[in-house]
DNA sequence: GCGATCAGCT
DNA sequence: CACAGCTGATCGC
């Protein structure tokens, strides 16, 4: 597509449209209640949360879009004057609340840009029905997709799994209070699950619980400390030490649901790393510390992980690319751990065969996944090189270590790649 | 002084 | 390594 048109959680000037995918802070930064540059498109539940996020965001520039049904709109080519027309669709995107898909159309083709998503829905699913028969009518041409754990290595259960582990963890500990580390948005269905399965309350801080309110969940959550032993806390809030602090009070144990990969091992051993056992322990065989459920971590007396992530994994990631077929694709994400273009595992699923140079050998050895990581990254993103130029010409060269330092952050930083 | 960006931590 | 996102330091105006 053409560059001047649209962008997609990106906000610097000469867009006529922008569009949001959801609301976490990486995918927002730059956006504040002084937004004068245009339409800003995002999901209802997203839209519903933009005053409290941004107080003082003018609202008259959000566009809600309906979840599964094409709207269009008209936009202005910058080259040429005449006019383009733009047809989008979002697709809930199951990554945390308000989240969406884009998919793009238009004289220059079919898009789908995925933002992060988890593929796990399970049963009747809106976004898959939609996505189908979407993409049956009007085949994808380029699928930007979220490649975070786009990685065989990167195997860990669906977050129904997950959120029972939880219960079982809160349930094995009746006499504990329970503390649970989550961010401002994400995590919604494992507290209600919890909250659920062992018919308890669960404290929230207050502005969460306006979160809460404001997503619509009115009767589980609490500020009353009093009246439920399981708080949802920030994430940044609780460590070991604040642990053992409870501890002298009251016993305590905290449970980080985290997205943190378990690397799943060349299998050569027994029992290495691997995750999806379908295991599920009930609550009164909780094992001792030595034999935990796969996907449960126990790193302190007080201390569980639980693995539980909002992005799909390798296996979903896989089975998404295969229903959707698209020509040819592009990694959102260019800073994961073990990153790796998707056409290097993917590449054979799409219509059209891909160009063989990024398919030259497996990597096994993690100096192989980063040499391939290097590779795709220094080879495609034009911005990333421009940004740097001109961050050297402002902050002049100066040491060797000073540089390298720097080289290694903005592999950081640049996480997200645009399609404008 | 203030907002934006960076660095570090979990 | 790194999810998402905080705090505190520093930069630039």
């Amino acid at each position: 597509m053409e560059s001047g048109l649209i962008s997609v959680d990106r906000w610097r000037k000469g867009s006529q449209a922008y569009f949001l995918t959801h609301l976490h802070s990486d995918h927002t930064r730059g956006l504040s209640g002084e937004w004068s540059q245009g339409p800003l498109y995002c999901s209802r539940t997203t839209a519903s949360l933009f005053p409290s996020r941004f107080p003082g965001f003018d609202l008259s520039l959000l566009r809600v879009v309906p979840l599964s049904s094409w709207r269009s709109l008209s936009l202005r080519s910058p080259s040429s004057g005449s006019s383009v027309r733009l047809h989008f669709m979002a697709i809930d995107a199951h990554h945390c609340p308000g989240s969406v898909m884009f998919m793009f159309r238009g004289d220059f083709g079919c898009f789908l840009y995925t933002g992060d998503f988890r593929w796990d829905c399970e049963g009747e699913d809106g976004a898959r029905t939609t996505l189908v028969s979407a993409i049956k009518e009007f085949p994808v041409d380029i699928l930007y997709l979220d490649n975070t754990y786009c990685n065989p290595i990167y195997s860990f259960p669906s977050r129904q799994v997950a959120a029972h582990l939880v219960a079982d963890i809160i349930a094995s500990h009746p006499c504990h209070d329970i503390i649970i580390g989550i961010d401002s948005l994400g995590k919604e269905d494992m507290l209600l699950l919890v909250s659920r399965l062992l018919n308890i309350k669960i404290w929230v801080w207050p502005e969460r619980l306006r979160t809460m309110h404001l997503l619509g969940y009115q009767d589980i959550f609490t500020t009353d400390t009093s009246l439920t032993r399981v708080r949802a806390v920030p994430r940044y809030s609780f460590s070991i030490q604040t642990l053992e602090g409870l501890n002298m009070m009251c016993p305590t144990i905290g449970i980080m649901p985290s997205g943190l990969p378990w690397l799943k091992r060349p299998s050569n051993g027994v029992g290495d790393g691997k995750l999806l056992s379908g295991s599920l322990l009930t609550a009164s065989t909780l094992p001792c510390r030595k034999q935990l459920p796969a996907g449960v971590h126990q790193f302190h007396d007080y201390m569980y992980s639980v693995h539980y992530s909002d992005h799909s994994c390798y296996e979903e990631i896989g089975e998404f690319v295969n229903l959707v077929k698209p020509k040819s694709m592009k990694g959102i994400v260019v800073s994961s751990a073990c990153y790796v273009e998707p056409l290097y595992y993917f590449g054979r699923i799409c219509r059209v065969s891909q160009p063989p140079e990024l398919l030259l050998l497996r990597p096994d050895t993690a100096e192989q996944f980063r040499a391939v990581r290097i590779k795709s990254f220094s080879g495609n993103d034009e911005t990333i090189d421009k940004e740097r130029e001109k961050r050297l010409k402002r902050d002049g060269y100066s040491s060797f270590k000073r540089n390298k330092k720097r080289s290694r952050i903005q592999v950081k930083r640049a996480k997200i790649s645009e399609i404008d």
